[in-house]
DNA sequence: ATAATTTGACCCCT
DNA sequence: AGGGGTCAAATTAT
């Protein structure tokens, strides 16, 4: 018998590795792009040397992204872990042996979605759907029992700093001026492009919260449109600035991010009581069902 | 040209 | 089978 675990801690080990690998590629090229930005030169355009680092960081960067991702919750410290789901890597290729499919023009998202795995999410309620951070939008779908689409909104960042927040907007039946928006998960981004600010454990997400990063504009001009009580924008965050950690620590945060032990009384009984009092919210520790993406590719362990 | 949005196909789960 | 969520090609915006 012995050691016939597949996967507990001999991935562990070799899996720390290969992102420590990995993180060292990606300073390494992180720098080699500082020295091939060439100041005299800042016409805007790129040089192949910039263009090809450029390239070898974003390919480093999804790689890190996807293989933190994977990670389940190996936290050899909290009591309570998040139970174990680890039913993702069946081999369930179904190859198309069918004689139909086989439609070269067919999308083929076989084995792309990952599983489930709850972040926190909250709501609010808002006359705008701007909340001054960078979100893409990645789709829409009719609700039933709805009258309004629901808008799906993920980090701009996702793939260049792994950020994995995202939210989706609805207006409201009964208030078509005001959008519900639900947030899921936080930012781990940063503007500053450099070390993508972790979150050190679990809690101190309320105090990213708080931190509308980026967009300089002090005052961007409310719309008129909203309603008459859309004050706010007056808290200027403290923003206990970014902490200057290794970059050890992504994969400390990655690998935490994802098993959010988030017990049954989040914690956010701490005292910050006008901070988000711009609007009506709920916070709603809502059980969000995600589906995670997987590549097949992250099932080769080369 | 690059980045963001639109939109139908596709995936997983109940 | 159908709902909610995501992907990615095509389209539009910057
Ligand atoms: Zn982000």
């Amino acid at each position: 018998m012995g050691t016939l675990s597949p996967w507990p801690e001999t991935l562990s080990n070799s899996k720390k590795r290969v992102i420590q690998q990995l993180v060292h590629g990606q300073e390494c090229a992180t720098q080699l792009q500082i020295l091939f930005h060439n100041p005299s030169e800042e016409g805007g355009r790129l040089s192949a040397e910039e263009v090809l680092v450029q390239n070898i960081l974003t390919s480093f960067n999804h790689t890190l992204s996807a293989l933190t991702c994977i990670d389940s919750s190996e936290v050899s410290q909290n009591q309570t872990t998040c139970n174990d789901d680890s039913p993702w890597c069946e081999d369930r290729r179904s190859e198309g042996c069918s004689e139909s499919s086989k439609r070269p023009g067919t999308k083929d998202k076989r084995g792309c979605y990952k599983r489930k795995r709850d972040a926190e999410a909250w709501t609010v309620v808002s006359a705008t759907m701007e909340d001054g951070q960078a979100w893409r939008k990645y789709g829409q779908k009719k609700i039933l029992n709805s009258i309004h689409p629901r808008s799906y909104f993920r980090c701009t960042r996702k793939y260049e700093q792994g950020c994995r927040a995202m939210k989706q907007v609805q207006r409201m039946e009964d208030d078509p001026q005001m959008y519900e928006i639900t947030y899921i998960g936080t930012h781990t981004c940063t503007d500053s492009f450099r070390a993508p600010q972790i979150i050190p454990d679990s809690e101190s997400w309320e105090s990213q919260m708080g931190s509308h990063s980026q967009i300089p504009t002090k005052h961007h001009h409310l719309n008129p449109a909203a309603f008459p009580s859309v004050k706010q924008e007056a808290k200027e965050a403290a923003a206990s600035d970014v902490t200057d950690m290794d970059c050890m620590v992504w994969k400390e945060i990655m690998g935490g991010g994802g098993g959010f032990e988030y017990s049954s009384e989040h914690g956010m009984g701490c005292d910050y009581g006008d901070c988000r009092a711009f609007q009506y919210e709920f916070l709603k520790p809502a059980e969000i069902e995600h589906d995670y993406h997987f590549d097949e590719s992250e099932c080769l362990i080369v």
